[in-house]
DNA sequence: CTGGGGAGGGGGCCC
DNA sequence: CGGGCCCCCTCCCCA
């Protein structure tokens, strides 16, 4: 009996003991929790304040590091005044510029000073640094950016610079790449833009790419720029309508400098045929120079913009300015009678125009003369010249025909101010030239509505329209024969006549 | 080969 | 100045 209340009593003193160890295992650990969250977050309070001391320390060495620049070299500093006053919207870059991405090895004011949070790999630094190019249009991007990146994350780098490079990306706002870029579980990007204030404040435990970027560079790709917008290509042989000396031809447009270093005096071709107002088709969207007359001040107008030409020889214009004289052009077939003549030299261009006319047997009597003492068009185009040049578009023996005999040759009687914007041949109406510039656009906005046939001029549906009609108002009176045609019937007439006018040579 | 038909392009004149 | 008309030259095609 003794043995067994010994038993029972044993029992409920296991049983209080580990009632009570467990209460105490219970109350140590509560305590351990506690005491560890608590220094938990002294550790996280510690950190930031880490952090923060290590930002100031770091941007008051990029102070005196700047300032150590900016006595030794005055344009970098303007680089980054420029730099901070687009960080504080206070302005844009008139020039262009272009960004690239700066080794970290050669930050002056970042070198060995990675900033990296406790524990964090390696650490790189991609600052893209605005240096003045050349000859970028005033869109070019202005990019910059220091981004510390734990591990590797260079691509993100070079999109952002790739993206403000090719002038893909509109002017990003800070907020989208914030939204897009990647979380992550800490603060990995610094941001060195603008003031010392701007800085600390983006010292956020929010994750964000900040971006600078006041512009896209859109026009560094000259051939997109040229051709992207009308998806024309440029002519393959567009080159060989030209002749002599190409370089006073300026066209301001949209023009990655290193481009055209590259090509240096070798101008792109679609840039050379745009340049040339007289051998292709042109679309100009402003045609303001004076220096080439009153030239064609319609058409500038009416063709705002597109790729035309009925041989292929496309050429797309957009937005170009052209400066100096224009340039006289001659196919490889034609003598280069002014080869060495400098372009933008009306006495030269003068004194090859009279060569011109001389080689071709042109009536140096016209009143090309006197047209060409007034008007200011003379300093570009006389009308017995653009003659060639519509030969040089066509290269066709019909235009060559027109050249050496008739058509245009005989009409410079009066002055004629309205030019071609294709051929530069002038016109003394602006609906002579606007009928005649169907020719190369090919409009036909006069259709027959019996065969459907289209034609560019009414009288000529007018005179098409008889073969429907069969009427036939001119008779032959020697033979009765009836003609629908005033000319057939005086070619008729020949046979009755026996006159032959064109004997072979 | 020649003549004829149809058509394209340009210039001039008149209303 | 624009529209219409006429004239001219030329080319292409066909019978």
């Amino acid at each position: 009996m003794a043995n067994c209340d010994g038993m029972v009593f044993h029992t409920q003193i296991a049983s209080i003991m580990e009632v009570q160890a467990n209460a105490a295992v219970a109350e140590i650990c509560k305590l351990v929790d506690d005491d560890y969250a608590v220094f938990r977050l002294e550790i996280t309070q510690s950190q930031k304040e880490n952090r923060a001391l290590r930002r100031k320390l770091q941007l008051l060495e990029m102070k005196v590091a700047r300032e150590r620049v900016l006595a030794s070299r005055p344009s970098s500093v303007k680089i980054l005044d420029r730099y901070r006053g687009m960080a504080r919207g206070e302005g844009h870059f008139t020039g262009g510029h272009r960004s690239f991405v700066k080794p970290a090895g050669l930050n002056p004011w970042r070198d060995d000073q990675p900033i990296t949070d406790e524990g964090s790999g390696t650490s790189t630094q991609h600052v893209i640094v605005i240096e003045p190019a050349e000859a970028v249009g005033p869109g070019a991007s202005s990019l910059v950016k220091q981004e510390r990146t734990e591990g590797e994350d260079p691509r993100h780098t070079r999109d952002i610079q790739a993206g403000a490079a090719a002038g893909v990306a509109p002017p990003v706002a800070l907020e989208d790449l914030a939204t897009t870029s990647q979380p992550r579980t800490r603060p990995s990007i610094t941001e060195v833009s603008g003031t010392l204030n701007d800085v600390l404040k983006s010292e956020t435990d929010t994750e964000t790419h900040r971006l600078l970027h006041t512009g896209s560079d859109d026009g560094s790709d000259p051939e997109r720029l040229l051709l992207g917008r009308l998806g024309c290509s440029p002519a393959p042989d567009s080159k060989d309508l030209l002749y002599g000396n190409l370089s006073p031809r300026i066209v301001h447009s949209h023009q990655d400098s290193s481009d055209a270093l590259e090509t240096g005096n070798d101008l792109p071709r679609s840039y050379t045929t745009e340049m040339m107002p007289g051998s292709m088709p042109l679309v100009l969207e402003t045609q303001t120079d004076l220096s080439r007359g009153d030239w064609n001040p319609y058409s500038s107008s009416v063709y705002s913009e597109g790729c035309l030409d009925k041989k292929g020889e496309v050429i797309v214009i957009d937005e170009v300015k052209v400066e100096g004289d224009a340039p006289l052009t001659c196919t490889a077939d034609e003598t280069p009678i002014w080869e060495g003549y400098s372009q933008g030299n009306t006495s030269d261009l003068l004194h090859c125009r009279d060569r011109l006319e001389t080689s071709l047997n042109v009536a140096t009597h016209s009143p090309s003369h006197a047209f060409r003492d007034h008007d200011p068009v003379s300093t570009s185009m006389a009308p017995s010249d653009s003659r060639i040049f519509f030969n040089q578009v066509f290269n066709s023996d019909r235009a060559r025909d027109k050249v050496r005999g008739g058509g245009a040759a005989s009409g410079n009687s009066k002055e004629k101010r309205f030019l071609c914007m294709f051929c530069n041949k002038g016109f003394s109406s602006l609906q002579k030239v606007e009928i005649h510039q169907r020719v190369h656009t090919g409009e036909n906005p006069f259709n027959c509505t019996q065969c459907e046939k289209r034609f560019s001029r009414q009288d000529h549906l007018k005179r098409h329209q008889r073969v429907h009609t069969g009427e036939k108002p001119f008779t032959c009176p020697q033979c009765e024969k009836r003609f629908s045609q005033a000319g057939d019937l005086k070619r008729h007439q020949r046979v009755h006549t026996g006159e032959k006018p064109f004997s072979c040579t």
